[in-house]
Parts: structure tokens; C-alpha cells; sequence
DNA sequence: TTGCTCCTCACGTCACGTGAGGTGGC
DNA sequence: TTGCTCCTCACGTCACGTGAGGTGGC
């Protein structure tokens, strides 16, 4: 019968020998024998069993879960136990890491469109990324509502030049200027604005909203903490309730 | 300017004290002031910067990499290779997840299949796992070596049958013959066999594999170290080279 | 005798968690 | 004064890696 020492084991299962007294000293491997000079002295199943050991390890089991295993009475029923219990680990992890490579190539697109690059740009793209959904919300709420005034503005024009009928513009006017009114209080008390000087969050006053130059997604104000005047990305406003809360 | 406590700065960003504390020590969260008592009270530029580490830290960089990024001079340069790396070290966690659960799977496969389930079954499973490609490359080998033959043989066999010649069944005897002893001699070199008792790899005599009862995956044989006889799972043996090396 | 291998401490890794025992601040 | 929060050690986590200083075995 061939005895192995530990450079040996650790050799013919791809381990450091750092590894094997290691599990001897989690007793997970405890040699079967050991020299007058106290050197660790493995025999042939413990080496099979080495082998299983660094096999489960290689599943990502822990050393507890291993132990656990070679102590049950009857291992069958621990072991899809086991088995199982790590798939779901693998599964959330490998959802977690997912989760955040999409985070990350979003910051990487939010920083592609950044000018001037400093640390706290990512402190703005990560506000801007988690607003994000409600930010959409809005939108789509600002698109439906606008849209039978759209349509109204659009056939009436089409009418005007057309057929000469004009009444139908005055229709439009008519119902345009309350609706701008109301929806420039509605829509600046939901959106917020992300100064790129000091990165201060704040809201503008409706006026000056209302007439200031703009993007899709940017609005050029001026900031009230630092005065910088420039574009501004447009974010959603924290909700009310947390508002209060404070 | 209001100030926040440690407990304030935890909350505001979903951590614990003790996290912000321990980014005080680490240097990457230094608080602007501290009061007379020694407690720490941080700036609303504290608190951004506190977000910051936290939306980063939630990609996963380490707090060795959010520092580097706040202590380099221009961040632009940096921000983009730490993300890169990041990236990449993400995609392989992923992959080696997914090998992980690949071979957790095969595992299970490969349980399903055995009546009387030891932990030395894990062992016996893990081997034929990691000789599997062999196994196959060899039985690819196998059925296109006898594939000649085997045309040969149905077709002498409908000739005999549908027209009554006989002598194309007796070129297929003698080349039969020769054929199965040099390929015994091959097939019984190249493959190996699990003893299910004591978990044993051996190689049976070219006479015995030769003639034992057999599926398609596991043969009828006398294990040669414990003498248990019964069906042993198929395995590619060890490559030549391997076992001059021992 | 000379390398080589192996031995046992003992500390380091990474980002905190978890008490213990004490104290500041409303 | 009473809770509550915060403070600083100091140890634990997980599976080893990395020396240091010493020794066994061919």
C-alpha cells in the first residue's frame, strides 16, 4: 500500500500543500498516519477522498457543507440537499453580478455624454440612473396628456392652410394657454434639475422653466447654490412624501 | 450648513454605522468635523461624497479603487479603466459561476444513476465527469473503425438472404476475426472500469472484457481488488504517457 | 553533508459584523 | 435623569497565502 506525503497529495489533486494541512486542520482530511518525525502520511483512500473533497470545493461547497457530507449517516439524502441549496446560490449570485455589469454600462453611457469629467459626475449619473423610472413615468404622462392638444394644433394648422378655416386654430389657442399654464405648475413641481457646476439638485421657478432654452433632456438655468448658468440634465424630483418626511 | 452624525449618514445611504465608520478608518470618508466629544459629524459635500462611494461600491469596486479614483488628479483617465476591469472581472465571476453550475448539474445527472449512493459515488462521478471527453473521442474512434465492417456485414447478410450468395458473408468472417482481436487489444488498453464496491479504476484481461455481459456504458466484470463482481461504469483509462510519468 | 520537503506558529487578505464596555448629547 | 446614539477596542468571518524559523528524510 503506496503512503503519500502531503506534497504528494497536494501535487495529484492540484492543491497547494498549504491546502492539504489546512484540511487537516479543519479535519476534514486528518491523514491516516503520521511519521515519528510528526510529517503527515496519506494513504490511497485518503486520496480518493482528497479527490472528492477538491471535486465539491470545485462546485463552490464549503468546507462545513464537505464535513457535513462525510459525517451524515446517510449522505444521499444531504447530498441533493446540498447540490441544491448551491445552484440557488450560483443563480443569485450570478443575478447579482448581472445586475451590476447593467449598472455599470449604464454609468458608462451616462459618462460618455458628460463634458467635463470630475468624481462627481458619477454621483449625478447615479442620481440620474436611479430617477430614471420615474423620470419615464413622467414623460409618458406629459405625452398622453399633451396629445389631443397636439392633434388639435396639428388639424387645425392643416385646416388653416387648406381649406381657409381658421376658427378651429382659435379652438386651439383657446384651450393651449390654460393647459400651458396648468401644466407648467404640474410639470415643475415633478422635475428637478442637476446643476454640472456643484451638483446640487433644485428645482427652477415656473417662469423660469417655462421660457428657458432646452434639449429633450437638459434645460439651461441657473443654478441657485453656485449661480452657474448652463444646461442642466432633468431628473425627477424626489416625491412629495419623503418631502415631508424630512 | 446642516451637519449629519454617523447614524444620519447611514441611513441617508442605506448602511450601517459601523460601514461608515469603517470608511473613516479606511480614509475614503474622512467627516469634515468632529465634535468635542470625538463624534464624527459630516458636511452635505460628506454626504454626496458618502453616495458616491456607495453607488460604486454597489458595482462592486473595491475600496481601494474608490480611493485611487478620489486621490487621482485627473479622474477621466481612471474612471473609465477601473470600470473596464471591473467589467471584465464581473463577466469572468459570471463564467466561472456558470461552470460551476454546469458541472453541478452533471453531478446530478450522474447521481440519478446510481441505486446505492456513498459518498465514494461522488468520486466514481467526478472521474467519469472529467474523462468524459476521452470517453467520447474513443467511441467516436471505435464506431467509425467498425463502421466498414459493419456495411459489410449487413450486406453480405441481405445478399445471403434475397438472392442466396454466401460468399460475401465469409469475407466478412475472415475479415471479422482479425478485426475483433487487434481492436479487443485496442479497446481493452483504452478503457478503464469503476468497481461500484470499492470504487476501484481498473482494467480488465482482454479475454474477460471481451466476453462479458454489457450495455452501452458499463460491463460485467470481476473487480481484481475486492473481487466484487457486477456492472462497472465504462471509463477512458489514464493516458500512456501518465502512466510512465508515475 | 547538502538540498529539498515538510513542520508549526502567526499574521495578512477583504469589507465589514458583532459584542463589550464606556460615554456624549438631547 | 433616562434612553438613545455614538465611541473605540478587539475578535470573528472564509479559505487559504505568505513568510519565519526550525527540522525530517533521502
Amino acid at each position: 500500500m503506496p503512503k503519500y506525503t502531503t506534497g504528494e497529495i497536494a501535487k495529484l489533486c492540484g492543491v497547494t500543500v498549504r491546502t492539504v494541512q489546512y484540511y487537516d486542520t479543519r479535519g476534514i482530511l486528518v491523514p491516516s498516519e503520521l511519521t515519528e518525525g510528526g510529517r503527515r502520511l496519506y494513504s490511497e483512500d485518503d486520496l480518493k477522498r482528497m479527490k472528492i473533497i477538491c471535486f465539491l470545493r470545485d462546485l463552490g461547497l464549503s468546507i462545513d457543507s464537505i464535513r457535513q457530507l462525510f459525517a451524515e449517516e446517510n449522505p444521499g439524502s444531504v447530498v441533493s440537499l446540498l447540490l441544491d441549496q448551491q445552484e440557488a446560490a450560483l443563480k443569485k449570485e450570478i443575478g447579482e453580478r448581472e445586475e451590476k455589469l447593467k449598472k455599470l454600462s449604464d454609468l458608462k453611457a451616462g459618462l460618455k455624454s458628460v463634458r467635463e469629467f470630475s468624481v462627481e459626475s458619477i454621483g449625478d449619473i447615479a442620481y440620474i440612473m436611479t430617477n430614471r423610472k420615474r423620470l419615464r413615468n413622467l414623460r409618458i404622462i406629459m405625452v398622453l396628456t399633451s396629445l389631443p392638444l397636439g392633434i388639435l394644433q396639428w388639424s387645425s394648422i392643416i385646416l388653416w392652410i387648406t381649406r381657409g378655416i381658421r376658427w378651429l386654430f382659435l379652438v386651439w389657442v383657446i384651450a393651449a394657454v390654460p393647459y400651458a399654464f396648468f401644466f407648467g405648475r404640474w410639470y415643475f413641481r415633478k422635475m428637478a434639475y442637476i446643476c454640472p457646476q456643484c451638483h446640487t439638485v433644485f428645482q427652477p421657478t415656473v417662469r423660469e422653466g417655462f421660457w428657458a432654452d432646452h434639449t429633450p433632456a437638459a434645460r439651461k438655468l441657473t443654478c441657485p447654490s453656485c449661480g452657474h448658468k448652463g444646461f442642466c440634465v432633468e431628473i425627477a424630483a424626489e416625491s412629495e412624501e419623503k418631502n415631508n418626511a424630512q
